[in-house]
Order: structure tokens, then sequence, then C-alpha cells
DNA sequence: CGGCATCCAACCCGATACTG
DNA sequence: CAGTATCGGGTTGGATGCCG
């Protein structure tokens, strides 16, 4: 397997199965349920609290990603059975560990955010040109 | 702003202009962005090549990451006018150091991969028992 | 209040065909 | 070889309405 081209990945990679991104990372790493987790990093929350803490979120896609976050077990979910009902959300330890993985990618985002979106522009306006020579 | 609930997250998630997930993370953190990072981190790849080590990218998607990627300065992209053409990518050092922030969440990803399968199972073995009941 | 169900729009993505 | 262009299915995600 590792034979297929010189100076190529680990196998790991290769194993559209086992591969560390494809198996777990794509289904965490989308944005909700990294602003999600940050959230509950900072407290328990309701339901409610995170819908008005995450503007750009639909009710839709909220549920289904605490769902998600609940399934793979880094956020625990605790029902009061009152009246009107009233849901928490919490972080679990599980939770805190991936997320303290995610700190050096989520300080890196932050610090080179005005780089990436000069350098999008610079390629732009070189892709611009181009487009007028031709 | 952050008196808007207690224990909340700084700030600047709650921005949907800045937050560093939703601007950067999310177009950079999709499987295939770092798939082709990590393949390019082990040397210089022709298009071709990366095809051929990514079997589940189909051609397009692979031509659309690596324009996006090197749009954002993380990849570098060299064309030799052969007949016939060669394209040849490579990572670039600002690349380079977004991989390396992402080491730790892959590893992470590796080593809790079958605790998060058991963890759905038991989920999901639950909510059947529950529905069961009803 | 905290969902779930439904409908519908947008876009993601693969397959295919064509070009320099 | 390394793309671009186009079509179409499938998924994502928003809006609305109903229910415990």
């Amino acid at each position: 397997m590792a034979d297929r081209f010189p100076n190529i990945a680990p196998d790991i990679f290769y194993d559209v199965e086992f591969c560390p991104i494809r198996g777990v990372f794509s289904r965490l790493g989308g944005k909700w349920c990294l602003v999600i987790l940050t959230h509950l990093n900072f407290g328990t929350h309701r339901f409610s609290e995170l819908l008005a803490a995450i503007p750009d979120i639909s009710q839709r896609m909220l549920t289904q990603s605490v769902r998600t976050l609940e399934r793979d077990g880094l956020v625990s979910r605790k029902v009061t059975p009152s009246v009107p009902p009233r849901v928490d959300y919490s972080i679990t330890p599980f939770g805190r560990s991936f997320l303290s993985e995610m700190e050096g990618v989520l300080q890196w985002s932050l610090k080179n955010r005005s780089t990436i979106t000069k350098t999008q522009d610079n390629y732009d306006e070189k892709k611009a040109v181009k487009l007028k020579a031709s």
C-alpha cells in the first residue's frame, strides 16, 4: 500500500474506513458542533439559551447537532419534567478532551484570519487580470 | 454582549463575522482539504497522483479543493507547460503551520474512534428500547 | 419549552463529456 | 494530463406547523 507513490502519507490515511479524518473528524469538525461545544465549555445551557447564543443556527440544526454530540458522548442531556419542560445540555469530560485538542486550531484560525483574507484577495485579483488578458 | 447569559463564551464566538470557527475553520476543516494537505505534507504531488492516492474523491472535488487551498495560501501550484502538461502541488509553510495545529485533533480522532463507535451503539440501543416500550 | 414532521429551496457532489 | 462545463440525484438546511 505504502509503495503506491514515493514520499506519500502513512497507510492509515489511505484507508477510507479507518482514516481519522474521514471517520471521526468529518462529523465533529463541522462548524455547528464546534460552536455548540465551545459555548457549553463555559457552562450548562438550556436549549433556548443555545439557540439565542448562536444567532445563525436554526432550531432544526441545533436539535440535530446536539443529538449528534450526545450520541457521540461529547455532550450530556438532562431533562427536567416540569411544566413547561426544561432540558439542559452540558459538555462531558470526553467533549472537553476533544475541545482541548481543537484549542490550537482555533487560535491559529483567529491569528491568521486576516492573512488568509489578504491572500484570497491577491489570488482573485491575479485571476481577474489573467481573464482580462485573454 | 457578554452579559447575555451567565457563564457563556467570550464575545468572539458570538460574532458571526469574526468567529474563528465560522470564518476560517469551516472552510479548511472539511475532510478533503485535510486529507489533501496530509498527503502533500509528505511530498510534492501531481494532480493524478493525488487523485489516485485519495480513492474516494472525484476529480471535480479534487480540483475544487486544491483551488481553495491554493487561494488560501496553504498549497502552491506549479505548472510545467510541457506536452502533456504537468502540474505539481506542494504544501506551503503556511499550510504546514495549519497542519501542525491539526496534529493533536487527528491523534485524538484515531485514539477515540472505537470509543465513539461504542458510545453510539449504546445510544442507539437505548433509543430502540424506549421506542419498543411506547 | 423543547422538540418532531413536513415541505421546499439551495448547494454539494458525482458522472459524463469535452478542451488545451 | 489537467482541467472546465453541464446535468442530475442526494443531502443539507431553513420555514412552518403541531404536539407533549
